[in-house]
DNA sequence: AAAAAAT
């Protein structure tokens, strides 16, 4: 305790030094002063040379040499003086350390055009983070490309590594690891405590002390129990089944538990009604429906969205199934064209340019109902191209509604496509776009981790789709500069993830803001290849006679993926998932946490594997950039945590290696759909322990997945043959006569 | 545990 005070007294002291700092800051603000004055000496030469400041920057034209020079000089004096304190804090940082010490002698030659007038925006207007943002952000991306020749720019090199430092690597790194560490400290303090309370503090202590050696020994047995035993062992029986009551508690809760937690019993008050409405509904929609439904597909159950405490995993499965069985059979769509789907010439002309000729099955499926203004579930198996599934029946849609009218300056965006990353947006975005530019609607990305000034700016020109992910959506929404009063159609991809906790309330808060301006319900399209009951809280809410579609027969072990399993000792493992990596094709490598997928990438760099991680701690550009040296091929091993579980497409990966065995099988499903893709072989590995054997086997079951079991040793052959470092029978017996 | 805003 007193090292604490000690500690809050060190601390007390090292806070001195800052109070040095900030009384260092009012005397700063003096030299603040003189660097206005320096500043205005700037100035001065600027009137010595106005021209040449106009000529100089014509972008800021009349911005301030024609009006201060004459009008404000001594009033931004003293407005330099009283607001300095405040500007000084966001300049000095620039200025002092990058200014006062080295700049003077390159401020008038380098620094003019371009700082000066970046500083001043960035004190005057409001939007400092604008201004921040775009140089920060351009900065970023300067230092990559140029880090080396920038370095003689002392000025610039401050910045961009005071930014590199506040934002997220220091910051991440920074915070997080320790973060970590102290949720690692915070189980193991878990640990420590249960035990502790369990040995220590309640049970063992008044059980064994105070009722049977203090009461039984001393006083009952002895004496009592030759008079009384049975009765007054009866009663002390039944007093300890009382006190331990544990088979009652347990019995009282089991009960409780399955009564539903309540949640039958909600679901029985929230949805009969809604089963009573959504029953006659169904049963006009069945008639009207039913043919189509019979060729393509079949709605579930209600039940099966609303029957369905989350208790365990297994719950899915009803569904899950439930939804394979009721599915439109590929046949049934074959030799349809996007055209008599309804998709208008230059649609099927842009989709025939993404290498788009004829419907995959999902797409036939979906297409039409979509146009008709359905509401739509949909599931596909991953690489069965949902995103057209969706993107080009939302784009003819909005061509029709527009009917000819011309695109409106600041016109508000009236369809949304809503995905759980970034990467997933960006690619969406790069399908739907070229499919809106087709017929002239215009896409623009909202998405976290880049600056917002070029979303913004979109939005105020105008658009007709927006492909983002929630948070940034939200964000501007709060700032006002998003309205989604005007959305027709909006798009949940990987909807089952987006209805998962910490995703579900920010969709609701969306979905309950979207198309608020219209007369008709906004248009819902729910789609994921592992699409289940987990929708049904955005379902019940926000979905009118949604119908489902899924192709049948198209279940995810139907594909060309070799799935397997190794059984390996712990300690192995790093050795291991190296030398599954160690070989010539694409391979991705999940992990479960980002300290682990940036551990692996640098161990597979450090043995000469060249590796690059894909995880939330690395800022956007590094994500983006990594991903890019997979797809380009300059790296062929990136270590991912779920971040690139979904949706994201390679084309040619051809080994997925689990790191950590997922938890759940959706994921596995999601991970493993990363190869295979676009009817090329694949070949998905998981390490487990030997004590996970059976949960991996039950997860495979739900997963639909045969998988065989393996032992595996650093040393085993098995190793090169997963890794197709072993020459194929065939490639022996052609080796062999060649040498 | 990860993801999703920014700072």
């Amino acid at each position: 305790m007193p090292k604490n005070h000690k500690q809050g007294g060190s601390r007390a002291q090292s806070f001195d030094p800052r109070y040095a700092k900030k009384s260092g800051y009012r005397p700063g603000g003096q030299r603040d002063f003189g660097r206005d004055e320096r500043r205005d000496g700037g100035r001065d030469d600027r009137r010595d040379a106005p021209q040449k400041a106009g000529s100089r920057s014509p972008n800021h034209r009349g911005y301030r040499p024609a009006e201060t020079d004459g009008a404000a000089k001594k009033s931004r004096w003293t407005a330099s003086d009283r607001a300095g304190r405040d500007e000084a804090r966001g300049i000095r940082t620039h200025s002092r350390d990058a200014r006062g010490g080295r700049d003077f002698g390159d401020r008038p030659a380098r620094s003019f055009d371009n700082d000066r007038p970046r500083r001043e925006y960035g004190n005057d207007r409001p939007t400092r983070s604008y201004d921040n943002d775009r140089p920060k952000r351009s900065y970023d991306d300067r230092p990559q490309r140029s880090y080396g020749n920038d370095r003689s720019q002392r000025s610039y090199d401050d910045r961009p590594r005071r930014e590199y430092g506040n934002d997220r690597p220091q910051r991440s790194y920074g915070t997080d690891r320790p973060a970590r560490s102290y949720d690692n400290d915070r189980q193991k303090r878990s640990y420590d405590d249960r035990p502790r309370r369990e040995y220590g503090s309640d049970r063992p202590r008044r059980e064994y002390g105070n009722d049977r050696p203090a009461r039984s020994y001393d006083n009952d047995r002895p004496k009592r129990s030759y008079d009384d035993r049975p009765a007054r062992s009866y009663n002390d029986r039944p007093a300890r089944s009382y006190d331990n009551d544990r088979p009652k508690r347990s019995y009282d809760d089991r009960p409780r538990r399955e009564y539903g937690s309540d949640r039958p019993q909600r679901s029985y008050d929230n949805d009969r009604p809604r089963r009573e409405y959504s029953n006659d509904r169904p049963a006009r929609s069945y008639d009207s429906d039913r043919p189509k439904r019979d060729d393509r597909a079949v709605r579930p159950n209600r039940s099966d969205w609303n029957a369905t405490p989350k208790q365990h995993d297994e719950h899915v499965d009803v569904v899950h199934e439930r939804l394979q069985a009721e599915a439109i059979a590929a046949e049934t769509v074959a030799g349809q064209g996007f055209a008599e789907l309804g998709l208008g010439d230059n649609i099927v002309r842009a989709l025939a340019d993404l290498g788009a000729a004829s419907p995959f099955p999902i797409q036939a499926a979906t297409i039409s109902p979509i146009l008709e203004g359905k509401d739509v579930l949909a599931r596909g198996r991953t690489g069965s191209g949902k995103t057209i599934a969706f993107g080009a029946p939302l784009v003819e849609s909005l061509l029709r509604a527009r009917a000819g009218k011309p695109r409106e300056f600041g016109r508000k965006p009236t369809a949304l496509i809503l995905a759980p990353t970034r990467e997933l947006a960006l690619q969406i975005d790069r399908t739907v776009q070229p499919i809106a530019r087709s017929v002239g609607l215009f896409t623009t990305q909202i998405y976290g981790g880049v600056p917002q000034a070029r979303q913004v700016g979109a939005l105020k020109k105008g658009v007709d789709i927006i492909v983002g992910t929630p948070g940034r959506i939200e964000d501007l929404i709060n700032q006002g500069k998003l309205d989604l009063s005007d959305i027709r159609i909006v798009v949940l991809d990987e909807a089952d993830h987006m209805s998962e906790l910490g995703f579900l309330e920010p969709m609701q808060r969306i979905l309950r803001l979207v198309g608020t301006g219209l007369d008709t319900p906004t248009q819902k399209l729910l789609f994921s290849a592992t699409l289940d009951r987990e929708v049904a809280a955005l379902v019940d809410e926000f979905l009118v006679e949604p119908s489902v579609y899924e192709v049948a027969g198209e279940d995810q072990d139907s594909g060309t993926i070799d799935h397997r399993v190794l059984v390996i000792d712990h300690r192995d493992k790093a050795e291991l998932v190296e030398r599954l990596v160690d070989r010539d094709g694409k391979t991705l490598v999940f992990t479960r946490t980002r300290a682990y997928a940036e551990m692996l990438a640098e161990q597979f760099e450090d043995a000469g594997i060249n590796a690059v991680a894909l995880h939330g701690d690395l800022n956007q550009a590094k994500r983006t950039r990594n991903l890019k040296r997979l797809t380009d091929g300059r790296v062929n091993v990136l270590v991912a945590t779920d971040v690139a579980a979904r949706g994201i497409h390679v084309d040619d990966i051809d080994l997925v290696v689990q790191a950590d065995a997922p938890d759940e099988y959706k994921t596995y499903l999601h991970r493993a759909g990363r190869t295979g893709r676009a009817g090329r072989s694949g070949t998905v590995v998981t390490l487990i322990t030997r004590q996970r054997r059976r949960r991996m086997t039950e997860m495979l079951e739900r997963a639909e997945i045969e998988a065989p079991f393996e032992d595996a040793r650093p040393g085993d052959d098995l190793i090169e043959e997963l890794a197709g470092n072993l020459p194929t029978d065939a490639e022996l017996t052609g080796a062999a006569p060649a040498e």
